[in-house]
RNA sequence: GCCUAGGUGGUGGAACUGGUAGACACGCAGGACUUAAAAUCCUGUUCCCGUUAAGGGAGUGCGGGUUCGAUUCCCGCCCUAGGUACCA
């Protein structure tokens, strides 16, 4: 029988599904690992061929950690809460439970097809009351806890009110808004209930208050910054506003430090760790105060650069400071206010983009230098950003290039303020030289400036040391309905969580997916939607990232209705080892999944301050598309010809185009193309060499494009096999690529190869059991040693040349041995399961239990090479074939005597000074 | 502008700590088997010179450098992709 990957692969799929093969336990006897795929949002256009990328290599990885004795946990499921399922419901009325289920059925089949060794008895779902139950638990912990900055981590909000009520607001050192009370114990003892509460609000990790949040109004609900992608969503590049609005945040920003810390334990990819460490924007630096006397208030910038205090020769406020309107003078105050209205009507692309023209104005009011005195004038400017630091800046012309070019547009005065600076045509911040001009700090380095300064400042209470973040507050609401209800009811406008025993927190029927007419998110339109039949539920709900915050933890313990995850078991899967996924995630997901992480290690769930020890990025696979380029007569109109790519020059033509799954190797099936179109029914083509040659693009893969690749079809045609293997030997997995089907049969070839090497010409299973020769014996062990030096490296996709070459090694040796198949299947196991499966069952071994199998361990004698010429070179030039049977003792090189004639010509009389040896061959000779 | 990754045949790519550059595969050309096709197998395939060959020369984005030897290390530049930005 031939090679038949339709029987073989629909056999081992069902077998495997029936034994449950890959389902896994908490054992004792064998090391435990855990592989993680970041698990898909269900679409409904189903999988691509780029999708199963990461998990081919997580699959892979996992089957091969198996064979290498390790207790691996790797499952899948589905980020099931989001917005396409609820946009179609509003379009089409369809209940998005029901979009999103027969989405996942899609999904499912779609895996099963490409034989992953999941253990699906784990698998989760966002959406799932069971699931989304701990997702709402989890909320309420972070509701009733606080950051104790004492001990640097989050704390039960019992404590913090243990502390009011000892001592009141004394002496706690916490993580909060900025506006929180000073009070006694006294005095907190007589607060009423509705003020304790708002108090604690203001300490809570997950709050609720009045921000400035991203509002998207096409969308009708707030984003996150991370959703914000150059001033429009990123999902449908609407555009999107700042507006005030009450809303529930993570307080993230309590561990902006250990999550940039955190990033030096983690073997991550440089870029990702990069990423985060900008998105959390780290600053040291000192804030200082410029005080108002006339309107008995101050100033307060930020600066990384404290030394230049003395350089300051105006202030400048951004448009949106809350001190403008009082700080206008009646002189200054109407263009102040057209410049006002002016940047406001910028959008924030615009300003962003717009970074060229210098504009700002004066407001005709003076602030006082916190340590001269003098007097500074105070100006606002757009390029001074509301949303960072204080949204006020000190400028040092000197110092700063914006400031700079400020200064001399709007001729204000420079002043230099180090010996070594250089200010003729721009600032010049160096750090290298003296200070001048700068009272008492004259004469100072940077080192001895900067403490001399802060201490300053200290004493004068204007100023101190500060560490700036860029990183916000996680906005955690959203308007919409397809999400977790927020565990939470409203009493007197306080919000207060619903009883534990109540989880989870149903989401409630509506009669349409829409705001309601008040203007309320869709949970508004729910009847009866009231706790206990009194109190209001909060309308809003959670964000699409709140159910993937914590999913590796639930895939430990499934199905535990008691707790999100068992001490049990968390305990023993401790943190995943190894996680595959996109690098778009950078600063959405795995940065809310480390902070949640590290709230729930604080609190005392698990141990783990990271959840993901190793991360891989899968790149991208890109689309290929094909053009056809139909020839237009005079008028320019279309017609029914089309010209094949290398003639195309001689027409005048438009390129259209064409399905790539009606072309092959870029040659188009023109009988297909005929059906492809009604209207190319009649089409006709104009040839070279007798084919339509098409051309290509590389673009993102999408219908309208016609590139898009189903896996199934691969799957049908050549197996899931090949598709594994091909989709490795693509390329580096960590690299973005087009997907092009041009080489999948030489992949599918070698699987051929590998089955008919077994096989005899009838088609029996054919093994010989006599004992494998060296040379067989030496294919077999480069291959084991090459598959896993591979692995350990994520390198797949040299694997997959190495089994070629193995397997035309052996064919060329005609070896069918029975020794070598056996071991040579055990390592192909990861990469093409099923067919080893198969052959496995062939040799006699037990049915299905190739997983079980222990990866051969290599032998390096089988690999010594046999003393026969090589190439030598001499001085790294002339290279010739050394019969080098020669006993050579590199220490004494010049003793040595090469009597062979042809050397001997080259070497001229000459001295060997050193011969260079590589892996125990002598490959060149300097003389 | 800044950060990160990368630039190798007609194509995808290989070369792991500096050691025969182009493995493996696709494509292409020629051939075997076949009435024919499919499938399979064999040979060739970086470029230039050389009638075939033997042989020689050039060659990993560009220009230098270190080394017996550089795709690999160093310096300067060009280009591509991803991220990020009046971040004070």
């Amino acid at each position: 029988m031939e090679y038949n990957h339709r029987s073989i692969e629909q056999k081992w799929q069902q077998f495997w599904a029936e034994n449950q093969t890959f389902k896994t336990a908490e054992s004792t006897d064998k090391p435990k690992y855990y592989v993680l795929d970041m698990f898909p949002y269900p679409s409904g256009a189903g999988l691509h061929v780029g999708h199963p990328l990461g998990y081919i290599a997580s699959d892979i990885f996992s089957r091969y950690k198996r064979l290498k004795g390790f207790n691996v946990l790797h499952p899948m499921g589905y980020d099931s809460f989001g917005l396409p399922a609820e946009q179609y419901a509003i379009q089409t009325g369809q209940h998005p439970a029901i979009t999103t289920a027969a989405n996942i059925n899609r999904y499912r089949e779609q895996l099963d097809n490409i034989g992953f060794s999941y253990d699906w008895s784990r698998e989760v779902r966002t959406s799932n009351p069971d699931y989304y139950k701990w997702t709402q638990w989890i909320f309420m912990q972070l509701f009733n806890s606080w950051y104790n900055k004492d001990v640097d981590k989050a704390e039960s909000i019992d404590t913090l009110i243990d502390k009011f009520n000892n001592s009141g607001s004394q002496g706690i050192h916490a993580e909060s808004d900025e506006d929180t009370s000073v009070f006694s114990a006294a005095d907190w003892k007589v607060f009423s209930e509705e003020e304790q509460q708002r108090e604690l609000l203001k300490y809570r990790l997950a709050y609720l208050r009045e921000s400035t949040v991203n509002w998207c109004a096409a969308l009708g609900t707030v984003l996150a910054n991370d959703e914000v992608i150059n001033g429009v969503s990123e999902r449908g590049g609407y555009p999107v506003e700042q507006k005030k609005m009450m809303q529930w945040s993570m307080r993230i920003t309590a561990y902006a430090d250990r999550l940039l810390s955190g990033l030096d334990s983690v073997d991550w990819p440089e870029p990702l760790v990069e990423m985060q460490r900008n998105w959390i924007g780290k600053s040291v630096g000192a804030s200082v105060k410029f005080p108002l006397p006339q309107v008995n208030s101050e100033i307060e910038v930020f600066t990384t650069r404290v030394d230049t205090l003395f350089g300051v020769s105006f202030v400048v406020l951004a448009p949106e400071h809350e001190l403008v309107e009082a700080l206008s003078t009646d002189e200054q105050r109407s263009a102040v206010t057209a410049y006002i209205e002016k940047t406001a009507k910028k959008s924030e692309l615009d300003r962003m983009a717009d970074t060229k023209t210098v504009s700002g104005v004066f407001t005709g009011s003076y602030a006082k230098h916190p340590i001269t005195g003098e007097e500074v004038q105070i100006w606002i400017a757009d390029y001074v950003l509301a949303g960072y630091g204080t949204g006020a800046v000190m400028a040092v012309p000197s110092g700063d290039q914006r400031d700079y070019v400020f200064a001399k547009h709007f001729n204000l005065p420079i002043i230099p303020i180090s010996d070594s600076q250089n200010i003729e045509e721009q600032a010049d911040p160096n750090k290298e030289g003296r200070y001048i001009n700068s009272d008492f700090i004259n004469g100072m380095t940077y080192q001895e400036a900067v403490p001399a300064l802060v201490a300053k400042l200290e004493a004068l209470k204007l100023g101190k040391a500060k560490v700036n973040f860029r990183m916000r507050d996680a906005i955690f609401g959203r308007q919409r309905y397809w999400g977790e209800p927020v565990p939470v009811y409203f009493k007197n406008g306080i919000p207060y969580l619903i009883e534990e025993k109540e989880l989870p927190l149903l989401l409630p029927e509506v009669d349409k997916y829409l705001p309601t007419e008040t203007g309320e998110p869709p949970l508004g339109r729910a009847e009866g939607w009231k706790y206990q039949d009194q109190y209001e539920y909060e309308l809003s709900t959670m964000p699409g990232w709140a159910g993937s915050s914590w999913y590796w933890f639930r895939y430990m313990d499934s199905q535990n209705q008691d707790i999100f995850v068992s001490k049990q078991a968390v305990d023993y899967w401790k943190a995943v080892d190894l996680y595959i996924g996109g690098s778009e995630h950078a600063t959405g997901h795995l940065l809310y999944s480390r902070f949640w992480n590290k709230v729930l290690k604080d609190l005392g769930f698990h141990q783990e301050e990271e959840p993901f020890k190793k991360l891989i990025n899968q790149g991208m696979i890109q689309g290929r598309s094909n053009f056809v380029y139909r020839v237009l007569d005079n008028e320019g109109k279309g017609t029914n010809q089309f010209v094949s790519l290398g003639l195309k020059d001689q027409y005048n033509t438009v390129p259209l185009h064409v399905d790539v799954n009606i072309v092959y190797n870029d040659v188009l099936d023109t009988e297909r193309f005929k059906t492809f179109r009604p209207d190319f029914a009649d089409a006709e083509f104009i040839l070279e060499n007798g084919k339509y040659i098409c051309g290509t693009e590389v673009e993102k893969m999408s219908k309208s494009k016609f590139n898009v690749v189903n896996p199934d079809d691969i799957i049908e045609t050549y197996g899931a096999d090949t598709l594994r293997l091909y989709e490795m030997f693509l390329g580096p997995l960590e690299q973005a690529k087009p997907w092009n089907t041009n080489g999948i049969e030489g992949v599918y070839k070698f699987l051929r190869k590998v089955w008919r090497l077994f096989h005899d010409a009838q088609g029996n299973f054919n093994v010989s059991d006599e004992e494998p020769t060296k040379a067989e014996y030496k294919a077999l062990h480069k291959i084991i040693k090459k598959v896993e030096d591979d692995i350990e490296r994520f390198s797949f996709n040299t694997s997959v040349s190495a089994f070629m070459i193995c397997v035309n090694e052996l064919t060329e040796l005609k070896c069918n041995k029975r020794q070598i198949l056996q071991d040579l299947i055990i390592v192909l196991e990861p990469y093409a399961p099923h067919i080893a499966e198969e052959l496995w069952a062939l040799l006699g071994n037990e049915v299905g239990t190739i997983s079980y199998a222990i990866y051969p361990t290599f032998n390096p004698e089988y690999l010594i090479e046999s003393q026969f010429a090589y190439p030598v070179s001499i001085n790294g030039k002339m290279k010739m074939n050394l019969p080098l049977a020669l006993d050579l003792d590199a220490k004494a090189v010049e003793e040595i005597v090469i009597s062979n004639a042809d050397v001997q010509r080259y070497l001229d009389g000459k001295a060997v000074k050193k011969l260079i040896f590589v892996k125990g061959k002598i490959i060149n000779i300097v003389i």
